[in-house]
RNA sequence: GGCAGGGUGGCUCAGUGGCUACGGCGGAGGACUGCAAAUCCUUUAUUCGCGAGUUCGAUUCUCGCCCCUGCCUCCA
């Protein structure tokens, strides 16, 4: 089977063929660490480890590189209205990102550099451009890329630089020789934090450290480069034209953008206020519950981020929680644990969901196929059947998407519970029936459902679980 | 203004040149249940923004129009 790809460079879905064979180089722009993330990185993070798990499942060796964007403006500024050192500030926020995409069931990239680590390999970088003539030390003392130099100025975006001059909101900076021209090398100002180089002491420019980073962990050339839809421009755009200039290769093959979050129709931003990091989610929403959402849209489309929308994600995923309480329950009724349950790696994906896969990661058709699965297999449990064949399927599918990754307890009996009060009640309610004495159970029932418990009766007994 | 991407049932979200337009949420009816809940079954868009064209046939292709969003400054 194969993977199609929208490549954003040619505008159109694509046969993926890696450059060495059995290989795949990733670069991912990761954040800038000066505040907590937001739920627009969650979908970077989310996206991105779908594409690596599905990768990885389709037998390549990944190397999957996430960059921390360590030195920059908006750190230095926290730190200092903060009053810590920089360290302190970065070190936190990347510890907290770690958390996020960890509770996220997202895996850890293969290398998660910092541009503070990377240094020489910039300075080097910007030294070459130098010397082919592509930047220049501008009157400032800043050493600047020459967009002019460069003729594919523009490939990734469709735009063309006099379009872009014409309407600009760009201030004109009268050090720069044209004004689309940007910064790899920024001098020093007092009491920032800087690195010597050859033109002085300073810090790079935002858009030099991921290509130095990307090109220093993958090479020239690489398969994908991944981010967000806001960064095709400038800054992929930027990324391209250093390295294409430096190194004089192909860089990245394929360019692959994730939609926004967006509040009520509207992209998510600190200046509108509708502003959600993952931590305020998460202590209202279980993590799969963010990431269920993620999954209900194409990565490539606009996703509305609301409660109603939450919940309704929180309601898919119970129903699938569902099938996995049956399907334990059946477990500890049956002599022989079912394969499926003890080795998800014997476990094969059923054809159609490795098709919408493999179509440019569509991840709300997979999910079609999850739901038809869970099902069937309602349906097989309900009928006595054997189901250990789409049992495996149902495991396969939900450890690949990264949900229902719980036990069906664990899902649904979470919170504050008083659990030996509840059995307490369910027992009494049980003797209850057993007289015959429905009112009582039904008081029972009522009382507890008060507090939010529901019960379940079934042939093997009662259950409960929590709203 | 330039560039990019959209408009599919009450909501959400897939998809295809032609068989009954995927799935989830919600609604209705039924089976099961003492009654529920959960589950299963049935049902819920003569129709895919509007108009025209291509075609034997278009929601799907082409053109025009209307509307929405993003990028063009830091941004996932």
């Amino acid at each position: 089977m194969s993977l199609m790809v929208y490549n954003t460079l040619k505008r159109e879905k694509e046969l993926f063929e890696p450059l060495h064979a059995g290989h795949v180089g990733m670069y991912v722009c990761g954040v800038t660490v000066y505040d907590y993330s937001h739920i627009g990185h969650a979908r970077v993070m989310i996206v991105f480890d779908l594409i690596y798990r599905w990768l990885m499942k389709s037998g390549y060796d990944v190397d999957y590189v996430r960059n921390f964007t360590d030195v920059d403006d908006k750190i230095i500024a926290r730190a200092a209205e903060r009053g810590v050192a920089i360290d302190l500030l970065t070190n936190e926020m990347i510890a907290a990102f770690h958390s996020d995409a960890d509770a996220l069931g997202c895996l850890r990239p293969t290398h998660e550099p910092r541009a503070t680590d990377h240094m020489d390999a910039m300075v080097a970088m910007i030294q070459t451009l130098v010397e082919k003539g592509k930047a220049y030390v501008a009157d400032s003392g800043d050493v600047l890329y020459a967009v002019r130099e460069f003729p594919r100025y523009g490939q990734l975006s469709g735009k063309k630089i006099d379009e872009l001059e014409s309407g600009s909101r760009v201030d004109v900076d009268t050090s720069k020789r044209d004004p689309l021209d940007f910064v790899l090398w920024k001098m020093a100002k007092a009491d920032e934090p800087a690195w010597s180089s050859p033109w002085g002491l300073g810090r790079p420019g935002w858009h030099i450290e991921c290509s130095a980073m990307s090109c220093g962990h993958l090479g020239k050339s690489f398969d994908i480069h991944g981010g967000g839809m806001d960064l095709k421009f400038p800054h992929h755009e930027n990324e391209i034209a250093q390295a294409q200039a430096a190194n004089g290769g192909d860089f990245a093959h394929y360019w692959l953008h994730n939609g926004f979050v967006n509040i009520n129709a509207e992209k998510m931003s600190k200046s509108l206020g509708n502003f959600f990091t993952i931590r305020e989610v998460t202590e209202r929403y279980e993590p799969e519950v963010l990431r269920m959402f993620m999954l209900t849209a194409h990565y490539r489309s606009p996703l509305d981020f609301s409660d109603t929308a939450l919940d309704e994600s929180k309601a898919a995923l119970d129903r699938l929680y569902e099938t996995l309480k049956r399907v334990h329950q059946l477990a500890e009724t049956s002599a022989a644990l079912p394969q499926a349950l003890t080795d998800i790696a014997a476990c094969a994906l059923p054809t159609d969901f490795c098709a919408a896969l493999n179509d440019d990661f569509n991840t709300p058709e997979a999910l079609a196929i999850l739901f038809d699965c869970s099902r069937a297999l309602n349906k097989g449990l309900n009928e006595g059947g054997d189901v250990e064949v789409l049992l495996g399927q149902f495991r396969a599918m939900t450890a690949l998407l990264g949900i229902v990754q719980q036990h069906a307890d664990t899902w649904f009996q979470r919170g504050d519970v008083d659990t030996q009060f509840i059995e307490g009640m369910i027992k009494e309610r049980l003797l209850a029936r057993e007289q015959r004495d429905f009112s009582r159970a039904d008081a029972i029932r009522k009382e507890l459902s008060e507090q939010g418990i529901v019960l379940e009766d079934s042939s093997t007994g009662t259950t409960w679980k929590k709203l």
